[in-house]
DNA sequence: TCCCCGCTTAGGGTTTACCCTAACTCATTT
DNA sequence: AAATGAGTTAGGGTAAACCCTAAGCGGGGA
């Protein structure tokens, strides 16, 4: 990797294209072999021209970059794939981690960063914008106390039923919960159905998945 | 808030709360109220200092910062707590995002970095260390991947009992079961047996919680 | 080649789960 | 005061789960 950085760039702007290749070239970071639209252009032009680094947008038309990162690395493990994105509110970021790709960094970045960005992922290490993290961590923070907010669920049964239906999900039988809570089995077998009956379930394996799927229980 | 932050140092480290001390004052932070030595003497200073801020560590006896964060938040959902950590391996760093926390920053941060997180996290913003950002991110891309592969457990079992348990995961009874695989009741009962005796699960409803748990099915 | 062992298959018998019914309590309504 | 209705309690009977035993099948080793 000692010689020049053979790069793609993938973006549907063809503006952009041009200043990227600009900025890239006329500082030394590379020569970029290739441009495509999108990530099917792309796809077609991986195989033949292998390059050491792609530049890859992810709001494309026909396919975006997240797709064409999953099927590029797939073809090539050791591809180093840097995505470039906007930061707005309708990407599921948390979602570039798992696409295979080295690295993300924001539009908005200085030359200084992205030939920062562009030697990393070329060592092989990975790159992602400071602020592109924050974002990926506030979103994945909000989101679990959201989950431990009690559901809609819960206000159709009853205390009883909650506590039969907590020990129910340690995987209890109805002997045992009867014991625990000083009722008869036949009590207790009184809860379960009432359960079994509101959450529409089966049998008791069902109910148990029906209270995990609903996060009414913790395990 | 214009006036002077009221701060309480968590460490179980005399030295590093002096020096922290000593900076926080002399920079003009705040002004430090009271220190702990662990998260548990911590809780029952809360009450009464009522403080604005909380430095807390992560890795002290008795009760570390997770725990104690966890509890004050509990206690005063408004507090505001910033982390302060060493990078190391041993921690699972994506759970700091779910304690509470408004922030964690690493203890090689600069006076001046300490002073950004200290003035943007009493601000009501988050604010986190770009080094702890990146790992918590790396962490999380390494886990997705390595939770889609077959656990250990999965050698322990026979094909069919596999596909028995698959079955049983979705809720299905056993002579569901015997229909959908066109065999007897008694034989989809002899491999349910099996998986019970392998897993050590008592009933059908320990047997899909330890397939859950170990994530050898999907839900 | 024969033996051993694990997988798959299945039956007999006991325990538990499941369904239907129903009494009692208590708060709310008429 | 009587009626209503939901929650908790519990019994009787049937279906399913669960435990023990065992035969047939097929691959690997002495």
């Amino acid at each position: 990797m000692s010689s020049t950085t053979k790069i793609i760039l993938v973006d549907d702007h063809l503006l952009f294209r041009e200043g990227m290749k600009l900025l890239i070239e006329t500082e030394g970071m590379g020569v970029v072999i290739a441009e495509a639209s999108n990530g099917k252009v792309f796809l077609d032009m991986l195989e033949p021209l292998d390059p050491d680094l792609v530049l890859m947008d992810i709001e494309m038309p026909d396919m975006g970059g997240i797709e064409a990162t999953e099927k590029a690395i797939a073809l090539k493990p050791a591809l180093k794939i840097l995505l470039v994105t906007m930061l707005d509110t309708s990407n599921d970021y948390a979602k570039l981690i798992n696409t295979g790709a080295m690295g993300c960094v924001l539009k908005s970045v200085g030359k200084q960063e992205l030939e920062n960005a562009i030697k990393t992922v070329i060592k092989g290490e990975s790159y992602f914008s400071n602020e592109l993290l924050r974002k990926i961590i506030l979103d994945f923070g909000k989101q679990k106390p959201a989950s431990n907010e009690t559901p809609d669920f819960a206000n159709e049964f009853t205390e009883r039923e909650i506590e039969v239906l907590n020990f129910l999900c340690e995987g209890l039988s109805v002997a045992e919960i009867a014991k625990k809570i000083n009722r008869s089995v036949k009590t207790v077998e009184a809860h379960r159905a009432k359960l079994l009956q509101k959450s529409e379930a089966r049998n008791t394996v069902n109910l148990v998945l029906f209270a995990i799927k609903n996060k009414l229980v913790k395990i």
